[in-house]
DNA sequence: GTAGAGCAGTGACATTTGTCACGATTTGAC
DNA sequence: GTCAAATCGTGACAAATGTCACTGCTCTAC
């Protein structure tokens, strides 16, 4: 089918704030096109409502509780013929790898202009893929995890305020183990404490 | 003046994230008594337009760059007859308290259901107040914060990945007395490590 | 004026953390 | 089979961190 008159769509939008969630459907439902059928405030209600409303795209937001947007996507593409378009505030470059690996079509932050949002989704309907320029660059920049499993495993604790031992106990290994991990994470992040070392490593989207 | 007729509302927004501000005016605009006069994405170029464009109300995120929410709410006020509401993600209620402080007419969380908010506008411009009651409630059972200035200064750096030398340097005092300040800080607030207390210090809005 | 609170510092000490060197496995690649 | 890499562990050590006791100083309140 090769139309080219405006097509109607349906969409679902997920975010755990409510005031942003109404906002958006303001925004999208102005376009004539466009048609908000339903919304829902985490990825697992996401992922129910998906199948029952067979949406044409699915708008995700990416810091939910529970299921985060990449886990939402991922479980509404197995199960759903739909679109998944991310939306994120904070734009880390190892989440884009992680959510085109999900099979995501879009990948926006909320820095993005309002007036773009629709253009995306229509763009994502016609089957083309939008990733926003500027995080893509900086993913193709960024170098690729230098760090073991363990050593994320590890970091991913230390951006609490747990102790080595507590890590330790939740990890099933010996604090002198988790030690040397943390040391190891810490050399190749060039970080000066575990806790700056998980820092870092947050920032990049690797943990 | 005893006037029950919808009065013309002019608002300001600012908020960093050009979505949420695009978002925002689309839904505030599709109620036919307000209308968004000025759209900005830092908390100075709020006071600036604020001067400018004489709004009747100012709604202000509060987690902005450089000029917070509620900087830019004092700034506002201090020179433009104008209310204003602050929006926020994360409510802490040490930050009600000085938004209270800063002459706020409106303290809202962004959990907020969309539909309220217009709602919560009129009533700041017909002279009330609107306070979020659930945040009202934490803040008035939440116990007023314990900790001294000095100690409140320490656990500030403690939140990044400082150390005990570096704070000490920043502060201009010897690395002991900053090493007292931060363990009186951990005892009062129960914290096992400094970055826990700079932790519990932060959700509760001291610093 | 004096008692109490906060501020600034010192020194001693125990604990936690980070570093290093070294084994013993397992696993996948060649 | 052998090699390299990742995994899991130990023990020893230095540095950073947290605790405690104690000394002054300056305000403020009563």
């Amino acid at each position: 089918m090769t139309t080219t008159e405006p097509r109607h769509i349906r969409l679902l939008i997920a975010d755990d704030e409510h005031l942003i969630r109404g906002a958006l459907s303001a925004l999208l439902n102005l376009e004539p096109d466009i048609e908000v059928v339903a919304s829902v405030d985490n990825g697992v209600a996401a992922a129910e409502q998906a199948l029952a409303t067979k949406p044409d795209v699915c708008l995700l937001d990416l810091e939910m509780p529970g299921a985060d947007g990449i886990e939402a996507a991922a479980r509404i593409l197995s199960t759903v013929a739909t679109k998944v378009v991310i939306v994120t505030r904070h734009a880390r470059p190892g989440v884009l790898r992680r959510a085109l690996a999900a099979r995501v079509s879009g990948f926006v932050p909320k820095s993005t202009p309002a007036e773009e949002l629709a253009d995306v989704i229509r763009d994502v309907v016609a089957g083309k893929r939008y990733i926003d320029p500027e995080i893509a660059a900086t993913a193709l920049t960024a170098e690729r995890c230098p760090l073991t499993d363990r050593e994320l495993d590890a970091l991913r604790f230390s951006r609490s305020t747990m102790s080595v031992q507590e890590i330790a106990d939740r990890l099933h290994l010996a604090a002198g183990t988790v030690r040397n991990y943390l040391s190891s994470a810490m050399t190749k992040l060039d970080a000066r404490s575990r806790h700056e070392a998980a820092e870092i490593a947050w920032q990049q989207g690797w943990i």
